[in-house]
DNA sequence: AGCAGAGGCGGACCGTTGGTCCGGTACGTA
DNA sequence: TACGTACCGGACCAACGGTCCGCCTCTGCT
């Protein structure tokens, strides 16, 4: 790129998504590519638009977006891990009733309702990104999995959060919600209210008294 | 489209599927593709099989497997109704308490139970049919969602049927019976009982006493 | 049985895509 | 300022989904 002097705009590169050795005009490319990702896939639909397309739209050539992101599956994975991320600090370490200190129930319904939020919010992303083919194990959203485990873990100990896991976050795949959304015209809340009545339900005698106890009910 | 007026033949229309108007040789090599098809699909993994590999693996031309099928989504389809055929009539028409006559609590269970153990018995299929990603709009199972909504109706006419189906059906989704099944070895009975409380949690009130009440434990 | 026509069959063909490669270039440093 | 190096770009490749059209086979009629 003859990229007039890459911008000296230092907080340019400061996304500490890439690592501080990285060279300047490598730190700003990978900004573009990212950028012009993200508005083609939002814009074009998921699957209509192709690595030419989005290197192109970035400016740059083909092979730096394959340098820098190994394939489209490492591309996507970039730019849903770029939205994720707050997400993630709010569950981490951000304030109740999301983040610790708050009664597991209550972050339960929390994370429930804030990930369906969130979804909903980056909707055209995730479902590109989602339905990709080669996706066929790597799975984004993995660490999702990981705290909702601990949650209802911690919910009730007897239960098996694995499963209960992986299917509460089956339910509000990004297929799910596109369909009741686009199609059904259903409303972001009435899914917030279904998901958490479904986690609700894993396990019976729990959750009513947790329901009762902890005021989850909000 | 040379067809001169809806030909005089009766059931060429009636069993799409397998027209009786069909030529012989049609309906062999239709066979041998679906055949074939399933084959490929289950032994080398979704995404790695194309139409070429179906075609030769048939021992048909490439153009005869598109004539026939439209397209790929068009043959995944073709083989998914072959599975699930089985299902559908079970549901529709079979004893209870899968089939008609018994109360809805005992019918939704036994619908989740049944689905499960049939995505689990079809898992490869279904996950290459599932992941692939022209299914844009289209998706398969959409009958499911269908009686799922009815069941769920039935059960507690108060809640939201569409939601909950959708939820429930994304819930067991190929991709998370495939991970659960294979990368965490839980057993199907597992996923069965999980599937089961989580439909549960649906409708609150109506539940617990449908739970007591229908004896829908099992 | 023989014939004629409809319809299916095959595989060459096309445009596009994901992904690779290497010569040239700009960056960061001594 | 001069150098080594990492990065950039876009030409390139193989493979894929899907189309097309001439040939051949099956089927229904005489």
């Amino acid at each position: 790129m003859t990229n007039p002097a890459a911008d000296p705009d230092p907080d340019r590169c400061l996304p500490l998504v890439g690592g501080r050795g990285e060279r300047g005009d490598a730190a700003a490319n990978r900004e573009r590519v990212l950028c012009a990702a993200r508005r083609l896939f939002v814009a074009n639909g998921p699957a209509a638009v192709s690595m030419d397309a989005v290197a192109a739209a970035a400016g740059v050539g083909k092979g730096t977006v394959f340098r820098r992101f190994g394939d489209r599956a490492g591309l996507c994975a970039a730019l849903l891990d770029e939205g994720m991320r707050g997400f993630q600090e709010a569950f981490l370490s951000g304030p109740p009733p999301l983040g610790p200190g708050a009664p597991a129930g209550q972050r339960l319904d929390a994370f429930l309702t804030e990930l369906v939020a969130l979804l909903d919010r980056e909707l055209d992303l995730v479902l590109a990104i989602d339905q990709w083919p080669r996706g066929g194990d790597a799975r984004p959203l993995g660490s999702l999995a990981l705290h909702l485990r601990v949650l209802l873990t911690e919910l009730d100990p007897s239960l098996d959060a694995e499963v209960g896991a992986e299917m509460l976050l089956g339910a509000v795949n990004a297929g799910v919600i596109a369909r009741l959304r686009r199609q059904r015209g259903v409303r972001v809340s009435e899914l917030q209210d279904s998901i958490r009545r479904l986690a609700r339900g894993l396990s019976p005698e729990t959750v009513s008294r947790h329901s009762a106890a902890d005021g989850a009910r909000q």
